[in-house]
DNA sequence: GACGCGTGGGG
DNA sequence: TCCCCAAGCGT
């Protein structure tokens, strides 16, 4: 949940799903589309498959404990480098090397003096920061947790509070006078695209109750006569975008590929 | 290595 | 209002 998400977005949705599925068994004893639902408006819903896929692989690989060692961790559907060892660190109090957004971006400045980190992660940086990491395991947990914690709340992306940093004397990018980025980080495009029906779509899904058929995406909602129990907020969002035929067609294909919708009866619905 | 993938709070 | 960007991952 908490990849490329706040952590005050994911809280309420986190507290929620631990009710209702405190083990990975219950998870994995719903069907797909419970997770999709369940993951309400939290964004990149393939992560709720990929949850579900991972609880599901725990309960038929690991006896329904989650794993505690990274390459096991790393195994997992929807767990890369990051998440394995965060779990490993933070849940099972290994030595670990995390690297997230805050702390590539702590390491940056700090340490490389530059205002922000690669686009992308390298090797490089891997090796900072596992040259960085203290050498026992209880040190190296609250290392990584002191790091993020300094990216997150002081060393942020933007507008830093150099002023009240722990470690501003010995940060390499002050002493540099505050250079500016080398690069300038190009945003995600999203209004008009693929992604913004995607998620417009998906959002009808999420509140039907029964398969959505295809005349309810395609049509003007004045055409369609009667309004669809429950659905009708979305579906008028997702009039409203008007979107081009070709563009519906593709998200619709990319829902049903990616696994998070299927078809039946003729309509679509989260999977079953 | 580059790209596609959601959503909403804050500057 | 617009834009940035947030505990990344898989292809």
């Amino acid at each position: 949940m908490l990849q490329q998400t706040p952590v005050v977005r994911v809280l309420p949705v986190w507290h929620e799903w631990l009710k209702r599925w405190p083990t990975p068994a219950g998870l994995a004893g719903e069907p797909a589309g419970e997770a999709v639902r369940s993951w309400g408006r939290l964004g990149y819903p393939r992560r709720a498959l990929r949850l579900h896929a991972a609880a599901t692989a725990i309960v038929q690989d690991h006896g329904g404990r989650v794993p505690d060692t990274h390459a096991e961790l790393l195994a997992l559907p929807g767990v890369g480098s990051y998440t394995a060892a965060a779990v490993a660190a933070f849940a099972y109090g290994r030595r670990e090397t995390v690297v997230d957004t805050n702390i590539r971006r702590v390491h940056a400045r700090l340490v490389s003096g530059v205002a922000l980190p690669a686009p992308a992660l390298t090797a490089a940086e891997m090796r900072l920061a596992a040259a960085l990491l203290p050498d026992d395991d209880e040190t190296s947990v609250r290392w990584n947790a002191a790091v993020m914690e300094l990216g997150a709340l002081v060393c942020t992306a933007r507008a830093p509070k150099c002023a009240a940093c722990p470690v501003k004397d010995s940060c390499a990018w002050l002493a540099a006078g505050e250079p500016p980025p080398s690069y300038v980080p190009k945003g995600q495009a999203w209004h008009g695209t693929d992604r913004q029906v995607r998620g417009a779509v998906l959002a009808v899904l999420r509140l039907a109750d029964s398969p959505v058929p295809p005349d309810m995406f395609e049509r003007e909602p004045a055409d369609l006569g009667f309004a669809p129990e429950g659905i009708g907020v979305p579906l008028a969002a997702l009039h409203r975008l008007n979107s081009a035929p070709e563009q519906l067609e593709r998200a619709l294909a990319g829902l049903l590929a990616d696994g998070l919708a299927e078809m039946h009866d003729g309509g679509y619905r989260l999977p079953a």
